[in-house]
RNA sequence: GGCCUCGUAGCUCAGUGGAUAGAGCAGCAGCCUUCUAAGCUGCGGGUCAUAGGUUCGAAUCCUAUCGGGGUCACCA
């Protein structure tokens, strides 16, 4: 790579200018300016202090070395503290040549190193998915992509929150008010189903703290004494002790809401290595509880229930179970942890959960620590920012929640709508136009939520934000379905699309500036995987695909005298839908091959 | 109140130590005998919350203040 032939170079330049050895920190690097002549810019600032001489003076002297000792380098100029350096085309010619062919293009080395274990979407078994589990499982399914590309070694796992006291809830409102509904006999998809009754326990929950209030107790003692809640944490004991009747019925409400899981995903397009479930785990976590009460690094009280002090790490005291012994989360995500670490030997353990639970990830690394885990340096949580509406907060007890299957539905219809307005829709017959307007409501949503940073909370405005125009996953899509569309053409035209350079071929400007995007995509990818963002590769993504707009409207290809810059362009075109197709299949974004 | 986090154009967001702070949307003005106008071109729009500090250089780092959000449950 250029970048590091100019490092080294600049390096021996310090080096025989002013008998310094440059600290790789000093050397920055970054693409010039679009206003300005060059491709690549020093920074030379951090050797005025060797050199004692201006700014000016400073990078005349870099820039003469350079472009003496690397035939990459043709000229260079200087503005301020900043030289400017040019490649020869025939770089960029070679860069496009030797990898143009390359079907994955962009991503790392594989590397058979420890696996990266990503855990996303981790829902409860009370109700739908909404909007919130959305930016959740994009997140979550996307960075494994990141990572996969990158080189990692990638498990995506699900942890499905199939018990507690949320679930008896929703069976406890079913059982008196069920009237034996079931998903077949009302049509309903099953997580929606359970999903209303667990809406249903809260209606009549109020209504009995109501009654007491009225009757002179205190909030707070109402919504602990109220009838259902106690019923439902008596559910709760029953189900930890194994009753068969709540099991039966426990384990046939959850089946409903795993069949509406199945469906949610299948739509989303998003899929998992393996599913836990922490039925099937808690009781790991109670152990290691006892265990750490044994050890004395846990006190239990006279109540039975067991806690640990964290004052010293500047956390508070911590409840690891109950006072009827019963776990509570930290209990179960204690116990997944260790099973996670046992089963993978990760290299990183990661999260994706949402920030409001920043302080509970901080509690359960600081916990595994005091147990001995060295490994819980290896957990990062992911944290994200919540989807806000233009009306605040969504509050499911206020029907502000928007559900995940009729908001893709939205999509879906809109695409559909716009895409009969614009006449797209005219070359397109049955199941291939339905998966057109699939594929790219899809595109919209999945973008318009990635391409925001993760920590940020985000606004979503269900009116405005359903967008096909600008900065959007369509657009994308739409320039990627323009370049195949060229490259059809050309190649029924005869033209070879495969292409080797000719020193003498044509390097527009334009051309020129796409290469360097495509050329930088490789550290992007790299970059992302880093920070874990999602929101690199796609404003990636959209700065390529402008690019390529740009330079689209002076193509005319079929057109051009040139037959050399033909074979350029129609490459250089065939290169970016791959670069572009790669970026979006990271974002779990599908390419439409026409629209 | 303690801790965490965010504050950039009318709106939604990029930029996180370098040059004159950028996009998209919305507004206005143009462009379809060319491969697809879900596009392109141009115009207007900014005290980067505020005040200090660090340095050759700060939207970016530090401190304080103001404003939004989160969290500090025998919920998950």
């Amino acid at each position: 790579m250029i970048e590091q032939l100019l490092t080294d170079t600049i390096k021996a330049a310090v080096k025989s200018l002013y008998q310094v050895e440059a600290n790789p920190s000093q050397i920055q690097l970054q693409n010039t300016r679009k206003e300005f002549d060059g491709d690549i810019t020093l920074v030379v600032f951090p050797f005025t202090k060797v050199s004692r001489k201006s700014p000016e003076a400073t990078a005349m002297e870099i820039g003469e070395y350079v472009k003496l000792h690397l035939s990459e380098v043709e000229n260079y100029n200087v503005i301020k503290g900043f030289l400017n350096l040019s490649i020869r085309k025939e770089y960029w010619l070679n860069f496009l040549a030797s990898n143009f062919g390359i079907d994955d293009f962009g991503y790392g080395e594989k590397l058979n190193g420890k696996p990266v274990v990503v855990e996303f979407s981790s829902p409860n078994t009370n109700k739908p998915l909404h909007l919130g589990h959305i930016r959740n499982n994009l997140l979550g399914f996307s960075l494994s992509r990141i990572l996969e590309a990158s080189g990692k070694n990638v498990a995506k796992v699900n942890l499905v929150n199939d018990r507690g006291l949320h679930i008896c809830k929703s069976m406890l409102a079913w059982q008196k008010w069920g009237n034996g509904e079931t998903p077949e006999n009302s049509g309903l998809k099953g997580d929606h189903l359970v999903g209303k009754y667990y809406v249903v326990f809260d209606k009549y929950y109020k209504e009995e703290i109501a009654t007491l209030v009225n009757e002179g107790v205190t909030p707070e003692d109402a919504a602990k004494k109220a009838p259902l809640i106690i019923q439902a944490q008596e559910l709760l004991q029953k189900w930890e002790a194994h009753d068969e009747g709540t099991l039966t019925l426990w384990r046939t409400m959850n089946d409903w809401v795993y069949e509406g899981f199945a469906k949610t995903y299948k739509t989303l397009g998003i899929e998992f290595d393996k599913t836990y479930y922490e039925s099937q785990t808690y009781l790991l976590g109670k152990e290691l509880v006892e265990d750490g009460v044994q050890k004395g690094i846990f006190k239990r009280r006279i109540d039975g229930s067991v806690w640990i002090d964290l004052s010293a790490e500047g956390l508070d005291e911590k409840l690891l179970l109950r006072s009827d012994g019963t776990s509570v989360y930290m209990t179960q995500d204690l116990g997944t942890a260790q099973q996670r670490y046992n089963e993978y030997n990760p290299e990183q353990l990661i999260y994706v959960v949402g920030n409001e639970q920043e302080y509970h990830f901080n509690v359960l690394k600081v916990v595994l620590k005091h147990l001995g885990c060295n490994w819980a340096d290896s957990i990062y949580h992911l944290s994200y920012g919540m989807v806000e509406l233009p009306a605040g907060k969504m509050k499911s007890r206020e029907g502000t929640v928007v559900d995940a299957d009729d908001l893709m539905q939205e999509m879906f219809d809109t695409s559909e709508a716009m895409a009969r307005e614009l006449g797209k829709l005219d070359s397109f017959e049955g199941e291939e136009a339905v998966n057109l307007y699939r594929t790219i409501g899809l595109g919209a949503l999945k973008y318009f939520i990635l391409k925001v940073d993760p920590k940020k909370n985000m606004l979503f405005n269900p009116e405005e934000s359903i967008d096909f125009n600008g900065n959007t996953g369509p657009f994308i899509q739409y320039t990627y379905a323009r370049i195949k569309s060229v490259l059809r053409k050309a190649q029924d035209a005869g033209f070879e699309v495969s292409f080797t350079t000719d020193s003498n071929a044509k390097l527009l400007k334009e051309e020129k500036d796409l290469l360097k995007k495509l050329h930088d995509f490789p550290v992007i990818v790299l970059q992302a995987a880093d920070m874990h963002s999602p929101a690199v590769i796609a404003n990636y993504a959209f700065e390529l695909a402008s690019e390529y707009n740009r330079f689209y409207h002076e193509l005319t290809i079929l057109k051009e005298e040139n037959l050399l810059s033909r074979g350029l362009r129609l490459s250089l075109s065939q290169f970016t839908a791959k670069v572009i197709a790669n970026a979006l299949w990271m974002l779990g974004i599908e390419v439409p091959e026409r629209m």
